[in-house]
DNA sequence: TAAATAGTGTCTCTCAGACAGTATGAG
DNA sequence: CTCATACTGTCTGAGAGACACTATTTA
């Protein structure tokens, strides 16, 4: 693919730019933080008789400066030498959002040595799982380009080894990034190795198209880790509003695991991490769906 | 406690190296890997017919310079320039036990300001899992004083309350650590909070006997994340030599998990993730047990 | 033969998958 | 009445907890 350079404010290319940046005042690597920040929303159906479905958002930022000038990245930022990577990881997202009473957990702190053209960068990834209704508000029209992705994650190419004592396993993650106007994509090759008694996750980057840095390695760290832990965990629930219906619920599982369940089954999991209320939906075009609330009282093990 | 303050080769007690120590010429956080490198070991039983006690060991390694001269902390030293985080913590895991053929993975990164009395540090820590037997040879005389000590871990005091939507989990975890000679102990009390849409897990260090730094922090949580792990991956396997019977796998799910379990359940279980060899046990006192290896073939959803 | 561990058979209970069947409001 | 979704009942099979039972070696 065959490009004309982009320039950025100062009229440097991403080249002339990294030829005048001077690494070598750094001797030690910067920390930085990267927010995933996910939330789910409606799409609307075309039937009024139909219920909306849902799908899965993530916040990406247009960076408007050299590397990747361009290209959609995570939002983050530097720690600086007063927070903590925490408070850090908090400043960002309420910039982003506007919201700082969400979810939000330690993902995975990323330390290869050329992540980042400029200089030596490490950096540690969060997740925040947001409830779009009580969104809705900002995020998309922040000085820097901020908009939501719709995310889709699917798994390729499973390949599975065995030779002696060692044994592999292969496989590709395709994901896309879509909105209105945009359309990104990216592969990550993860690769579990077992060889003698060392044992190891790897992945890498085959193709990011206008994701910048390592940020779809992050992406699909993350979406595996939410995978995991909503059947055994009630973060689901973050990204859900104050009163909802279990059918409500269960589209927010299926469109994070990206598979159907059925409704007998999941009422029966779910049953003791909610509580009834007395209200329904209204005007629906069908049977009103009775309205639940989070049971604070559920532990998981 | 008063204590006579101990002082450093310079001569310096802990204060004043404090007030020598410029943490001005530092204006990013320095980054350091450190290591929980746990084994799992037989601790011999007076009576010729009784099988050894296993015991859950982590290694310690004694502080020479200030600040907690004389403590005991856990290996890990600074990422420098020109390695990756995984590198550096392979590297620690070299230095101290000779072996880097061993299970490692990434646990989390310890970011608050304050870890470090000397300046700002951020810490990523990494566990290792490492088979005696193969090990034996060294860690324990290095240069640095490295000792081997036997892990205990309780859970007290159990707290749960909810105020309308607000719930919280507080415990406390009592830690001990000992060898031949020295005992050291820990207490962490660990928050799982949740008020509003917010949600969060805080530990706080409420004792530390001759633990160095946030390091009893790291230890539970290290704790935790293996129990959690050796329920549904086959990373108990790393703790095993090649040959095994299946009473000392399950010795070692007993003392990590640090409760009893059912032995007709046990292997049900673990079924599928041996493979049988046709070797026995010898001179045991008592029926011969099947030797067992790891059957590479088994894969956790 | 006793001590001690190795290993199996089987009952029960729980829980998820599957699927058929009933319930209900809007138009 | 029909559509579309809400919600329930129940059969099945997998798997864990519990516990009694058999097997095998050495001193």
């Amino acid at each position: 693919m065959e490009r004309i350079p982009l320039r950025d404010r100062q009229g440097l290319t991403e080249e002339e730019f990294l030829q005048t940046y001077d690494p070598s005042i750094f001797v030690r690597p910067s920390v930085t933080v990267d927010m995933l920040i996910f939330t789910v929303v409606d799409k609307q159906e075309e039937n009024y008789r139909k219920l909306p479905n849902k799908s899965l958002k993530l916040l990406l930022v247009k960076r408007g400066v050299h590397p990747y000038l361009g290209q959609w990245a995570l939002p983050g930022g530097f720690v600086t030498h007063d927070e903590s990577v925490d408070d850090a990881a908090l400043r960002e997202l309420r910039s982003e959002t506007n919201i700082d009473n969400v979810y939000m957990e330690q993902l995975y702190t990323w330390g290869e040595v050329n992540r980042d053209p400029r200089t030596r960068v490490v950096s540690c990834s969060y997740m925040a799982l947001v409830d779009s209704t009580s969104l809705e508000l900002k995020a998309g029209d922040d000085a820097a380009d901020a908009r939501w992705f719709d995310l889709t994650y699917s798994l390729h190419d499973e390949k599975r080894t065995t030779q002696g004592n060692d044994a592999a396993n292969e496989y590709l993650v395709k994901m896309t990034f879509s909105n209105d106007t945009i359309i990104l994509d990216a592969t990550v090759k993860v690769m579990e190795k077992k060889t003698g008694k060392s044992s190891r996750i790897e992945s890498d980057l085959i193709e990011s198209n206008g994701i910048a840095f390592d940020h779809a390695k992050m992406i699909q760290y993350a979406v595996k880790r939410l995978r995991n832990k909503i059947e055994y965990t009630d973060i689901a629930f973050n990204l859900m509003p104050e009163l909802f219906t279990l059918s409500e619920l269960q589209q927010v599982y299926e469109v994070i695991l990206g598979k159907e369940l059925l409704p007998a089954a999941f009422r029966r999991k779910i049953a003791g991490m909610v509580t009834e209320t007395d209200q329904f939906t209204k005007d629906a075009g069908h049977r009103p769906a009775r309205l639940f609330r989070f049971n604070p009282n559920w532990r998981f093990i």
